[in-house]
DNA sequence: CGATAAACGAGACGGTACGTCTGGTCTTGTG
DNA sequence: CACAAGACCAGACGTACCGTCTCGTTTATCG
């Protein structure tokens, strides 16, 4: 019968990371990484990681994920706001090195393939959604959040400017980035009193749902 | 002597978009699209692609860009918050079809070449963001929105998501996600009263003034 | 493991001569001949050519070379003179055909590539002279040519002109070249009263016409 | 009106020649030349040259026709035997440099352009032949040489094996070969005891050696 | 002497082949 | 029978020249 080779696994994947966010500037980018140059320096065949990963995405997703290091934690004993900033300054901390190059080439070369970004959103993303979103959830509770909102959303309020920075390369990815959202974020834009009724339009708030 | 051929350069641009997006279902990804392919449907040479792109990439943004039409007007007449979801509604109907496809693939693209990034973003987001900027002071000379903001980076607290989507498959590009982002941005997500002070930490909210 | 497919090897082979000396009218030359051309026909992929010939130039030698039927046999039973002259008048007989503008086409290519030419000369040349040079040797073992002659250069006395005319298209090729050839060769130019009747064959020696 | 330009004419000629045996080793082949560079280094357009000549070919061999310095006199005074070997031994000298090389690559080009071909026969090959014609005919007259040959022939068994080693590289042009070949064209390979002595020249016939 | 038609420089154009490259599949032989 | 090795087909890449074709601009005769 003979099973799967753990130890071809292994240098499959590392051999990826290796290529991909090598030490000296010869790292190269996931559109130049080759199954070949992964196979050679793997010491592998190409017929082997074919045989296992349906593409080239695959394999550098699953090498991205393996090397991903457990999720940024929340702290749950600050304030939410504080919890929330400290987070964010984190993430945008990580993003602005290598790790952020490759996360916005995986998401790239993901246009192309509709089942390598499903996989990835729901490895990757979701799972990063889902401690804001905790996080939402003891705002709410805590009754500093408003309890009309849908945790999911106001979650993707404070992320996708960051991944936008990082796709647009809009400016730099430093702490008053995570500030600026923030703040922002969690006051919003208008001026307080009057809001949403009087002037603002007339657009009924209905419970939020997200998809 | 010997000048540029308006009829080539139309030709090819033509025959960009229309390998882009197509008809029938024989549309092709940014990915796929060669340059052989739209020198062979523009009836031109690929010398006088080369001649005049630098890359396929640079093509299909002249393309795109062409045949983009006229910025999505943003009423000067509505409330703000109306005139913004109503831009915010175009914006997304459009996305929805093929041109969200075209543009988050550009975006992908761009990835690996710098200069076309750069090029994009100063062509199609900036004058996007324009647009959104100018609402947002003309909100805060209402008085509708806090003046304490940076106009650039609430305009990408509506956008950012927007493209999220786009980019991540995040769910439907409809009217409620306009909905959603326009209440959430505007009002925040903390409940109104106490906020900003006693209970949310103490970040000390300078004059945001962003890159 | 993986070795070298014959069957593409043949028809890389074949797919070159049949272009080279096709039946119609519709024979190209070397030089119009393209490695894609050899590919497509021979159903082959282009890289399997350049992975196994250095140029288009080693395919056609190699192809000219297995489809150059044996050595043109020099009798070993008729006098020297007439079988010098016979091996010629077959030679040339060739030469006058597809095969003589495919040599000279080949020669021609082989300016510009020592290596080939190299390559050619030790597979073609040295055999070719090689038969002629027993010959020579034969003659002045039985008493008929000098001695003191180097059998090589004695070879190309004969042969040279015929290239010539293969290469700078001087006249027919026809038995007639073939017999002042060994006239002259043989005899010299040089007067002298006593030779070339009573040792020599009994080819009668017509009064000299050129072209 | 207007009428050719003979600086044009001439700054194409010489831009041809100088870069086919320009001084440094920067020198270039016939197929490697282009019409474009003649063009950039005449300071002419592409449009001039095509013009006025055919083909790149024809180009290179008006440039190398003018350059191509008065035919190589041959001697009227010394004895015929002479007379050849020193035109041999000078012409031999000549096409040991660059000189041979261009020839050559004339000739391989010209497989490819009976015309040309043709051109270069008679502006070249021709005015070399007749002079060796004469000196046959001197000969035939002095009675040195046969009468029944035809000077046509004749100099060809001595001008081929030349041209010979200069298209399949065969050995050395030097003077030995010269040697060689003037002994053998004119005694002939056949035995023949008495020739040599009395009747020509008075070169001493060492015994042959051979490369 | 001024008109006028050619020859000219410049260089864009449609073509076409180059030799290299990668992707993904298939084959062969080893452990 | 999983695997390493690597040959294979397919076809795009970006470059280089080809020979043709406008363009205006000289320029040298001729009316």
């Amino acid at each position: 019968m003979a099973v799967r080779s753990e130890s071809s696994r292994k240098a499959i994947i590392d051999a990826t990371m290796d290529l991909l966010v090598r030490d000296g500037r010869r790292a190269i980018t996931v559109q130049k990484l080759t199954v070949e140059a992964i196979a050679v320096r793997a010491g592998v065949s190409k017929a082997t990681i074919y045989r296992w990963w349906p593409s080239k995405l695959a394999v550098v997703i699953d090498a991205f994920m393996e090397n991903h290091l457990a999720h940024v934690r929340i702290s749950e004993k600050l304030p939410v706001r504080d919890a929330l900033l400290a987070h964010l300054k984190a993430l945008i901390g990580r993003y602005a090195g290598p790790q952020g190059k490759l996360i916005s080439q995986i998401i790239a070369e993901c246009q192309y393939d509709p089942a390598a970004l499903a996989d990835f959103r729901s490895r990757f993303w979701n799972d990063r959604c889902a401690a804001v979103e905790k996080l939402m959830q003891r705002g709410i509770e805590e009754g500093v959040f408003r309890s009309d909102i849908d945790p999911g959303r106001a979650a993707q309020l404070f992320y996708a400017p960051v991944y936008l920075h990082l796709l647009f390369a809009l400016g730099p990815l430093d702490d008053e980035l995570a500030e600026r959202l923030v703040e922002l974020g969690i006051q919003g834009i208008a001026t307080c009193p009057e809001r949403g009724v009087t002037i603002l339009g007339s657009v009924a708030l209905g419970a939020g749902r997200a998809t």
